[in-house]
Formats: structure tokens, C-alpha cells, sequence
DNA sequence: CCACGGTACTTTGTGATCCGAGGTATAAGG
DNA sequence: CCTTATACCTCGGATCACAAAGTACCGTGG
């Protein structure tokens, strides 16, 4: 019976962009594959949910980030694979120094006298 | 003409609580306070917006984190100035725990292989 | 052979949250 | 006086995470 890790669901909010887009930064994936992997890669502390991640890939690729394809693995199952356009490309980068500065200036409100 | 940073709203989400939290765990302080000591601290990238401020605070305060009381200072102005309850300092520390655990999360995430 | 769990995608509704905008009131300074 | 800064508050819109429910397919075990 391990224990699971509560993660403040506040928290969360806005990172879910940032996770996408560098996850795919790497390599293609497909949906259930991203969750599976942000997952893994975080210990089990993030569990993406079906209704907020879809969503987020539908939005991203919206506004000209992703673009996706089907393809049929070897078992015949269909995945829809998303990649990163250019802009895309782009917006990670941005998206990374957000998150850098937005944990200093965190860090820098609580340990600052 | 100091170049104004843009923090991405996204990313704030969630942070405000703990934000406050940990201030008024240094000391005391009233509302217009907390907005003008975050944005000294963290040199500007963070402007609470009073809209956004006080509703925190009073949620905080009907959840038990927070106690308040006006004071009137030697120019004659009245502020109503906030202090942590035991709860609260409770409250405070989990945050931060729950903070450093969801940074350590992220970070796994973006760097992992 | 079929029930079931796991895979894989989607959409809808709900609740929470940030904040722009507007409002009130007072003090200080030109 | 009249503006600016201080100091508090609230309403409404927009966004967002996610529970829930639905569809469909595959592999496995009884």
C-alpha cells in the first residue's frame, strides 16, 4: 500500500502548458503516452487527468503549437501523435524562462527579509 | 522607462495563498502591505492585484488561517492588519512543503530522460 | 467465448480562481 | 481645491482543472 502523494491541485494550475510543450520538446507523443510519462518521469507525483489533458492538446494545437496524426501501432491500436511546430518550438523556450523567473521571483518573496 | 516584466498569469495560480501565508508568518501586515512587500521583494515581477488580494484574504480568514483587526496608525489612517492563528502557521509550513514537493515534481518532469 | 481491465480518445458541466473595473473614503502635497 | 497615493471592498467575465460519462478497441483469464 504506498502512499500517494497529495499534489495541491492549485498548484498545478498553468503548469500543465509547460509540461506539454517540453515533453514534446524531446520526442512525439501521443496523449495517453504524455500522461504516462509525466507520470513516471515525476514519480507518480503528477496523474494528468484524461479531462484536463485533451483539452490542453486541443487548445495548444488551436493556437498553431501541436499538430497531430494518426498513427496505427503494430497491434493495430490508433494513437494521435502530436508534434511541436515551429511556434510551438518557440513558446516551449518562452514558456521555460516564464517558469524560471516565476520560481525566483517565488523564492525571492518567501526567503527574502 | 523601467522595462515592466510580464509574469504569465497562468503560473500565478495557487501561489497567492502561499505567498501570503508565509509573509504574514514574518510578521503582521495589512492588506496593501502584503501587496507592496511581495512586489519589493520579488523586484517587481509580482503585483498583486487588490481584486485578487483581499477576496484571498477574506477566504483565508473564514477558513481559520487568519485573524484580523483595524488599527489606526499615527497619521490617522486605519488598516486592518492580519495575523496568522495557530492554524494558520499550520497551514503556512504544509504549503511550503506542498510547494518545494510540486517544484521537485516539475523539475523531474522537465529534466528527467 | 466472453467478461473485464487496460488502452486511447472525446465532451460536458461544475466549481474554483484571477483580475479588470468600479466603488468608497481619507490623508498629503502642490 | 484637486490630484495622487493610500486603503479597503465587490461584482462580473474569463479561464481552467477535472470528475464523469461516453465510445471503441485490444489482450487475458476463467
Amino acid at each position: 500500500m504506498h502512499e500517494t502523494v497529495e499534489l495541491d491541485k492549485e498548484l498545478l494550475k498553468g503548469s500543465i502548458n509547460l509540461l506539454i510543450l517540453r515533453l514534446l520538446s524531446q520526442r512525439d507523443m501521443y496523449g495517453y503516452e504524455i500522461i504516462q510519462e509525466a507520470s513516471r518521469r515525476s514519480e507518480n507525483a503528477f496523474q494528468f487527468k484524461e479531462g484536463t489533458l485533451y483539452p490542453a492538446l486541443h487548445q495548444l494545437q488551436k493556437q498553431g503549437y501541436l499538430r497531430s496524426q494518426w498513427l496505427t501501432a503494430g497491434n493495430g491500436r490508433k494513437r494521435k501523435y502530436y508534434s511541436l511546430t515551429a511556434k510551438g518550438r518557440k513558446q516551449a523556450e518562452q514558456r521555460q524562462k516564464s517558469w524560471t523567473f516565476f520560481i525566483d521571483a517565488i523564492n525571492a518573496v518567501l526567503t527574502r527579509e
